[in-house]
DNA sequence: TTGAAAGCGGTACCAC
DNA sequence: GTGGTACCGCTTTCAA
């Protein structure tokens, strides 16, 4: 295995000093225009090419930054890792993806290990942080990050806002679910009913606060037997909803903690012969790709994935280049998508903005 | 701000040399159990982590893949994604993801970066390659990757086989075309219609390789006229049934490229009041998310997508170990779930497999 | 068993 | 303008 090409192969090969060689690859100083010529017919002939490891040596930079996600499956995280990747990647930094399971322990040792890799930063999209005890662990191996003599910046993504110094990008949830039942409501629907998922406390809470606010201001309230806890699959969203209909409950408009789950109800509902949005409406949350193709489409809250990526890029860009010390926040807002799961009138043209 | 601990700091803390405390941290040579003991307590109170750039400084290794995709939308590559980077991340090698739009001088362009990266090894889904022109200076980046002196090994997933002397995974389409064809043959249908994507010329030939082939051995043909071209998303599947229909054709049967095609295609059917399977059998392809939640669930073929990833990293793993020469080719299987768009018998259990 | 010293491939500072 | 040279942080001989 011959060695590869290393600067001073060029300066040999152009008959120049290594300084200068640097000075010209790196547009630093003056050179003359002769030996500026035969360096660059030196890199040419030797097929030489500057090993990016040596160049960060001295600054200790590795051009590199890590985005931390639950779950790779579904295109929720994706679409978010989608901006940031495409915004570093425009800036020359190369983006990690590690995968977390939403599981507390592995995404400690994924940063733990993310640290001895001297990764340039982190964009941490954290999974279900329900339990307080685990929690406290978790956020110390994140605050020793920053306490390190040479801090690693941290953005969080879709967190609840525990943590008050670390930057944060997320959507308003509670907005969002507010406006979901606001929009049940205007259409006369009085009988809430709220699929949520057990595993995403924080999630719910939110949510739940949403729904009893709309419901409060038309003078009706969330019967907490209409409250239910799965997962968040499409089965779940199905299991949940049977249940509601087995025990006799039957509730005219039923939000959703996402899609899937929504998808699922709309089937049990079917099942049970009935009929959306006449009796029944549904609504998911998120703006996933299938909620276009159920019978009918499902009235959703469009979440800005992309763009909450982009944010959350940036405001990392910004710390690792040292241009801003006290955190932000950064709450987007999702948008609705009307469909027919609640009007039946609703536009029915087949949107093309998912091509999942 | 205050330099990073290096391991200079340490041996002085411990009072040894350098190269003991190296012996120490990567447990290379005996050293004495105190100068042991010092060493890692010195560690302890500097809050020493070794460099990784320094220590591959030598080695030129990167611990570093890089996994280029044509889009990061939807779950069909994210999910090829998860094979890699979970084989990779236990090897303690870190994967980057690029994305390249499908676009063929992108993807060279990303590649060149790559090799300026030092990355050591790449695995390469391509996006449609089908200007015979463009992709000469494709293949040229490519193999200037094998050509170097010390070449970047690459695997190719889901592509084409034109370039023999790559290691590819990929799924056998032709095979799961053709069974698709048989299977609605075997229901009886015989006037099939293709909805294909224009963009991806090497698919379209393997489809239609197959669904042409079982349709000979039922004594029938594919009407040329049932052959449509569209792009591959669910308003392409909607148009180009809705003009076959509009053309007075009408398939009892109807293959379509991918899972959102069929959904498109499936509602298409029911505003020309339709029934599926009933009047129209309808299949998908890919075994995505949607295909479970639309009304009446979609036939498709599941292609195993984090099986194929896990498989290419494999590929790589022995090329970056340099333990094989030889270039190797897996092909995978797709295997069916049929449902109720082609058989109204089919199994109605909610499946939980997908969770997008 | 230990330490000194020579790189690894560049960068950057300092003379000339 | 140009070349010499001292690092960057770690690994790896090579002597002692």
């Amino acid at each position: 295995m011959k060695k590869v090409p290393g600067i001073q192969d060029v300066a040999a090969e152009a008959g120049v000093s290594i300084s200068t060689v640097s000075r010209v690859l790196n547009h630093s100083g003056n050179v003359a225009d002769n030996l500026r010529r035969r360096v660059y017919k030196a890199v040419e002939s030797t097929g030489y090419s500057a090993n990016p490891i040596a160049s960060n040596l001295k600054s200790t930079k590795r051009n590199q930054i890590a985005v931390v996600i639950p779950t790779l499956r579904g295109t929720y995280y994706t679409d978010i890792i989608k901006g940031v990747s495409e915004y570093f990647y425009e800036k020359s930094i190369m983006s990690v993806v590690l995968e977390s399971g939403g599981n507390m322990e592995k995404e400690s040792s994924i940063i733990k290990d993310l640290e001895k890799q001297w990764i340039d930063g982190i964009i941490l999209i954290p999974g279900q942080c329900g339990q307080e005890e685990s929690y406290r662990k978790y956020m110390e191996s994140l605050s020793h990050l920053r306490k390190r003599d040479t801090p690693i910046p941290v953005v969080l993504v879709e967190a609840d806002g525990r943590n008050e110094d670390l930057d944060l990008v997320r959507v308003d949830h509670e907005a969002a679910f507010y406006a979901m039942a606001e929009h049940l409501l205007e259409l006369g629907r009085r009988k809430l009913a709220y699929l949520g998922d057990a595993e995403d406390a924080s999630l719910v809470g939110l949510a739940l606060k949403g729904i009893r606010r709309a419901m409060e201001e038309y003078d009706c309230s969330l019967s907490e037997q209409l409250v239910c806890m799965g997962n968040s699959t499409v089965l779940d969203g199905y299991q949940s909803m049977a249940r509601l209909l087995y025990d006799g409950q039957r509730p005219d408009g039923v939000i959703c903690t996402n899609d899937q789950v929504a998808a699922g109800a709309l089937n049990a509902c079917k099942e049970q012969g009935l009929l959306s949005p006449k009796d029944v409406a549904v609504t998911g949350y998120g703006g996933m790709a299938l909620s276009i193709v159920t019978d009918p489409p499902i009235t959703t809250m469009v979440a800005p994935r992309q763009q909450m990526g982009t944010a959350a890029a940036q405001l990392l860009y910004e710390r690792i280049e040292g241009n801003r010390e006290e955190p932000r926040r950064i709450i987007l807002a999702a948008h609705p998508a009307i469909r027919c799961s609640t009007m039946k009138s609703a536009f029915r043209r087949l949107e093309t903005m998912f091509d999942d």
